[in-house]
DNA sequence: ATCCAGGGTGGAG
DNA sequence: CTCCACCCTGGA
């Protein structure tokens, strides 16, 4: 585990629950526990609150530290793709979080056309308002059906714009069918990924993050502006819908070609291809 | 001061 | 498949 691996792993667009407290330690929430996380000299060193912890055993999960994370980089193309390649040299031990499907599904219900501080901005103010307190500054999330009581123009005070109808929307739909987001992460990808894209403001983008974030599917390829982008520069998929790119995705980087979007997104955004 | 884009989606042509 | 409105905010 590097530095820069965990840094863009907690705040680098997967989850929106962390913060430095430090230069090497971070601060997060995870369902009503309070996380501190600190790196030094290569170990990870961690704290949690005493009112709601969190047991080793569920953070080393959380954390994906166990041996098929290892397995799953190897598994990755990276031995014939140079562009891979120096994302994955480049930040060593990034990872995918096993993070809660509903927080996943919120702030990536709110992500559309938003840069990752305005997304924590409002989930911020969403836990701040309905959720419960944990420490100086930190709530818990809400959960839905507490989000389900609240009226869409209410949401739409918290700087939610448009978004505000997407949770007002998915927010009823879960009170009508409370074991809906069980089921996603319990099913397979196809019937899972079909759920969730019933659902209003899901699309294939938003689908797919809720199943790789939040439901541990390592091969969902989440295809944004980035990742289209890097596709388009880097291996000459100019002009391909974003269907052609997944199916390209699928085939090139294999059955965890969500953790190599991970590297890529990770890789495009610190500017790793700008020549010297 | 205006303009524009920021991890998209839904609806229409 | 392509086009564009959708809300709002901060920075050019």
């Amino acid at each position: 585990m590097s530095h820069i691996g965990l840094e863009e792993t907690l705040l680098g667009g997967q989850s929106f629950s962390w913060t430095a407290t430090t230069e090497s330690s971070w601060k997060g929430v995870i369902g009503k526990s309070v996380v501190e996380l600190r790196l030094t000299k290569d170990r990870l060193t961690w704290r949690t609150g005493k009112k709601h912890p969190f047991a080793e055993k569920k953070l080393r999960n959380y954390l994906w530290l166990d041996p098929s994370f290892a397995e799953a980089v190897d598994s990755l193309p990276w031995r014939s793709d140079p562009v891979l390649d120096r994302c994955m040299k480049a930040l060593p031990g990034l990872r995918i979080l096993r993070q809660p499907m509903d927080e996943v599904l919120l702030v990536f219900l709110l992500s559309s056309v938003k840069s990752i501080p305005q997304i924590k901005e409002m989930k911020e103010l969403v836990a701040r308002k309905y959720g419960e307190p944990l420490e100086l500054d930190l709530w818990s999330f809400p959960g839905w059906e507490r989000l389900a009581e609240i009226p869409e123009a209410e949401l739409r005070d918290l700087k939610m714009g448009y978004r505000a109808k997407y949770v007002h929307g998915v927010a009823r739909q879960i009170a009508i069918n409370p074991s809906m987001l069980r089921e996603v992460v319990e099913q397979p990808y196809e019937e899972a990924k079909a759920k969730l894209l019933g659902l209003p403001g899901v699309g294939p983008k938003v689908a797919d993050c809720c199943l790789l974030f939040g439901a541990s599917r390592t091969n969902a390829f989440p295809i944004d502006t980035w990742i289209s982008k890097t596709l388009e520069m880097h291996y000459g998929l100019g002009g391909w819908s974003n269907n052609q790119q997944a199916h390209f995705a699928f085939k090139h980087y294999g059955k965890h070609a969500g953790l190599a979007q991970q590297f890529l997104f990770s890789g495009e955004r610190l500017g790793l291809h700008e020549k010297a």
